[in-house]
RNA sequence: GGGUAGGUGGCAGAGCGGCGAUGCGCGGGACUGCAGAUCCCGUUUAUUGGGGUUCGAAUCCCCACCUACCCUCCA
């Protein structure tokens, strides 16, 4: 398949150097505050990239950190007036609760990085070692001069960045563009024992400690928001393969475009972020994951309240298509293999998700009229859903007592017979309320989730 | 100022040299006790502007304008 590399500017062709293994790693969330939309964006597309992976028979090792030490978790912390690590722990409780509540559950492993000090002092050590760092007074630098391709992966011309940019003041770094690998404990602030003294990591080593540590030297693809380009993944490439000099670090670099809300860029100071958890109390994921599947994870998209409005509809034809067939043994005859091809053959061109859902929209119109007319497509419907639902994950599959609610309807069914609709109404309507929807054919009801 | 990616109907969003998809929304009809779902029809000249290449351009080239992201933490 095509993916869009950020390094090359170009679609290049998935290649594994392994065998089927291919090793992701994609910059996760600094824990200090709940998920948002925007990481909803993020982290749903890698969930559907990997699971299309492994639907393809490969074997992808996803390997997400967690940023717990950070400068805007110890303001927190201090805010609040409570240790750094509880606020770590709370919001990075909170957003694997909200990655399972969006049905993302492809991730093998999700790495802390306060428990990675050792391998971050280790890459320290070695960039100090090959001059590519010194230690000041209140930290140790990378120094971006030293390595010559610093600015490759953001086409960035280090000049250039010097002459326009606003950039901190830091009387002891050799150049304004120097980051840092280790800062020195201030007054307050938590702390490890390093060889320059108390102190805790910088962002970016973070995840190449990390990434050494599982991959090595090199690893396949390495996602994340548009917005980490520069230059926190430049840094990555600048640390490791100084490091290692075999570059390159990955050969795979894939972002995400950025989301803004109603024509609004979020920000906090707008108050226009809106949460994850708020859009669940009154949205499906499934819903949430249909509407991201109907734009290109590259641009930058907008979200709007009637585009997620339109997917939760899409959201219940394919629910309402599922309680049909739920109980019928899949088969995956002509239909499901002419389905599958239109669904899977935009994923290849770079995870053109757009293209996949106009095949869905087909799919669900094909079987909608089919359950109209028989049952004998029943296996097929089944089996197409299944595979949608590894794939997108997009099939809503809620556990209700159906023999309760099939108790309910034969009430309902008699108080039809006897023309009392103010009841039969009112069952209607009372079950509407706890999303079980029923539908009158003739004499027969049905009723779906 | 520098870098990068883009500008297609009310909204979202494909197509990337040869009748401008698809979905949502909206309007009408069939069906229904009503509703919903489903089905059918419609939504009349939607490709930022101007040049150029070509038999033919949304698609390639040039110019202009506009937007987003990055150059500070950010998914």
């Amino acid at each position: 398949m095509q993916i869009f590399d950020t390094l090359s500017r170009d679609f290049k062709e998935l290649k594994t150097v392994n065998g089927k293994r291919l090793n992701v790693f994609v910059c996760g969330p600094t824990v200090y505050d709940k998920p948002h939309l925007g990481h909803a964006r993020t982290y749903i597309f890698f969930d559907i990239f990997i699971r299309y992976l492994r639907y393809k028979g490969l074997r992808p090792f996803y390997l997400m950190n967690i940023t717990d030490i950070d400068d805007k978790i110890i303001n927190r912390a201090n805010s609040e007036n409570v240790p750094y690590n509880e606020i770590s722990r709370r919001y990075s409780t909170e957003f694997f609760k909200i990655m399972k509540a969006l049905r993302n559950e492809s991730v093998n492993y999700y790495a802390f990085a306060t428990d990675f000090i050792n391998e971050i002092i280790s890459q320290i050590e070695r960039l100090m070692e090959k001059g590519y760092a010194y230690e000041t007074s209140d930290g140790v630098y990378y120094s971006v001069e030293k390595f010559q391709d610093y600015g490759k992966l953001s086409h960035q011309d280090i000049t250039q960045l010097k002459a326009g940019a606003r950039v901190e003041t830091n009387e002891n770094k050799k150049n304004p563009l120097d980051f840092a690998l280790w800062k020195k404990r201030k007054p307050n602030e938590p702390y490890w024992n390093s060889p320059w003294g108390e102190g805790r990591p910088g962002w970016h080593i973070e995840d190449t400690a990390i990434t050494e540590r599982f991959f090595g030297y090199h690893y396949d693809l390495h996602g994340g928001g548009i917005d980490l380009v520069f230059p926190h993944h430049e840094a990555e490439i600048a640390q490791m393969e100084a490091i290692s000099g075999k570059p390159p670090l990955v050969d795979y670099w894939v972002h995400t475009g950025h989301l803004s809300v109603e024509n609004v860029k979020m920000s906090k100071s707008l108050g226009n972020f809106i949460t994850v958890e708020e859009i669940l109390k009154s949205y499906w994921p499934e819903s949430v994951r249909l509407m991201f599947i109907g734009m290109n994870y590259r641009d930058t998209s907008n979200f709007i309240m009637d585009g997620l409005n339109g997917s939760q509809t899409i959201a219940e034809k394919l629910t309402w298509i599922y309680r049909r067939v739920a109980d019928t043994e899949a088969q995956e005859k002509e239909n499901y293999d002419a389905f599958m091809k239109e669904i899977k053959e935009p994923l290849e061109k770079n995870m053109n998700t757009p293209d996949s859902l106009v095949a869905i929209n087909d799919f669900i119109k094909w079987a909608s009229n089919e359950l109209n007319k028989t049952e004998g497509k029943n296996g097929e419907i089944k089996a197409i859903l299944d595979d949608l639902d590894s794939i997108f994950g997009i099939v809503r599959k809620a556990p209700i007592p159906e023999a309760i609610v099939n108790t309910i309807l034969e009430i309902r069914k008699s108080a039809r017979a006897k023309g009392d609709y103010a009841t039969s109404d009112k069952i209607r309507s009372d079950l509407s309320k706890l999303g079980i929807k029923i539908e009158d054919r003739g004499n027969e009801s049905f009723a779906w989730w």
